[in-house]
DNA sequence: CGATCGTTTGACGGTGCTCAATCACCGTGG
DNA sequence: CCACGGTGATTGAGCACCGTCAAACGATCG
């Protein structure tokens, strides 16, 4: 009936592709030591590595500006320093798909590396710093510190299993419970980070996280009402709180509404009643 | 009203878990030299490390045997000799999650670097041999032999950007869509293993995909049908032929339905009309 | 040949997508 | 200061896609 992709074309016959509408964004800033870089990482300084690498370039990328760009040429891989980032790939037809957020310590634009181009784009959800490793030294630097190696393995390790994670989210479970396992991914991102595991501020709209759990962002607004009815969390736009973790990971585990074994803690006549529990491709008993 | 985790709690109050189901299946073969798993992954040997590493362990894992456990101790990362494998997660409920499909070439059990556990299990699709790369050796090997840790960062980014198109067929996109996507990216898969495009000999049930895409294995069956109404394919249960890659292609770019401007070329009474063709989250113009 | 599993097809109902209206919030400029 | 437009969040109504249940069929295997 309606069709976006010509509506687009149609609106805009000869407009930039929707890569284009961010600008890039990172700019230079005083590059800081190894022992730095290494200390994010978690892993012990090596002497050797300080000889030959001196220092290490860092960028910094105000809120809303593009690190790499989607097909850009890659010239660098990137440990977040500070702030965090939204990982997402648009479509043709302009749709964004969300894959991931990231935050400080981990490795970006890695996947760079086996063709030389980014497949997917970055932007800053808050005010950020990375440090950049060139691809042309990366071997080199590797070889000299040893720890900068290790501590990039097992960032690039922590990554991959990450990629199960958002597959959980993803997964064809209901929406209530796909924001459950999100905003308890969340919070174990905070504890991380060393804060309080039931306060959560969202960096990101409600739009990028329909995104990533793959529903309409109006069912992510109903999922989180739902959540604050049945006693899970309290929430004001982007500050949630989490008031009751048991009963969130019961709603996390569970495939469809409230599991029936824990009635509400304030009792709503919004509860689901009588919806299957089966999902996609279930192993029958 | 039914529960399937209560329901299996019920039916097995003391059943072993799911991840009890399957026997762990690999045993040992005859190890090979450094230059065939160098030659497989796409680098030039060298000389220095065929010295220090005189053979890699193989191992043999048959059909439906796993390779690695969820949850065990990891002692070695793998990289596929031949044959295919299922990467998947079971949650406690039975269910399983299947994460990705893995062929030769490919780096296997990486994620278990970071904390020493499998994230999860990965289960042969047909007979298969793998690489074995000793965690306690892996870092001498990379620093033994350049061209292994090139192999294995090339291996390792390649992994990554293949879990964006992982997220775009879990996308929220109309099922026909979705295994539109599955196959055009079985195709390449096809393509890079020196075969045909067109012949697709699926090694995984309904199930299996069904799993992947996140829909029910009965919508996976149906979807199979729809595209062949349209034109796209041959379908003979696990042996699928792309009878036309253009329309092939228009499906997994649209998100709803047949695009209007590609009539059926088998004109079938099974096309959906006035289908929207919005998507969740979708950028409005 | 019976049993089990995988696949296909049909019917029905519900979740969630679509569309739409409303409100809150914000930076701008009159 | 307040009107103004723009963005993001919330809520409501309708309906269609697809999940659920069911049954039938073919294939494989003991």
């Amino acid at each position: 009936m309606f069709n976006v992709h010509t509506a687009r074309a149609e609106a805009h016959p000869s407009d930039d592709h929707a890569w284009f509408v961010h600008r890039a964004g990172a700019t230079p800033t005083g590059p800081a030591r190894l022992t730095d870089l290494l200390a994010l990482m978690g892993v012990a300084p090596d002497a050797s590595g300080s000889e030959v690498i001196q220092t290490v370039p860092v960028w910094r990328v105000r809120t809303g500006e593009l690190l790499v760009q989607e097909g850009a040429d890659a010239d660098a891989v990137y440990v977040v320093r500070s702030g965090s980032f939204k990982g997402f790939k648009t479509s043709e037809d302009g749709y964004e798909q969300v894959l991931s957020f990231l935050a400080a310590g981990e490795v970006v634009g890695f996947e760079a590396l086996c063709d030389g181009h980014h497949a997917a784009s970055l932007v800053a959800l808050e005010d950020a710093m990375v440090f950049a490793l060139p691809l042309r030294e990366l071997d080199r630097w590797r070889a000299a510190s040893p720890a900068l190696d290790r501590g990039l393995q097992l960032a690039l390790s922590r990554r991959l299993a990450r990629a199960v994670e958002v597959a959980e989210m993803m997964a064809p479970v209901a929406a209530e419970a796909r924001l459950s396992r999100f905003l308890l991914w969340l919070s174990d991102w905070m504890v991380h980070r060393g804060q309080s595991p039931r306060r959560l501020l969202l960096r990101m709209s409600r739009r990028d996280i329909a995104s990533l759990l793959g529903v309409a962002h109006e069912t992510v607004s109903r999922s989180f009402t739902a959540l604050a009815d049945w006693g899970c969390l309290k929430v004001d736009i982007r500050e949630v709180e989490i008031l009751d973790m048991a009963r969130l990971r019961a709603c996390a585990r569970n495939t469809r509404g409230l599991p029936e074994d824990l009635p509400p803690h304030a009792p709503s006549a919004r509860r689901r009643v009588g919806a299957s529990t089966r999902r996609p491709g279930e192993l029958r008993p």
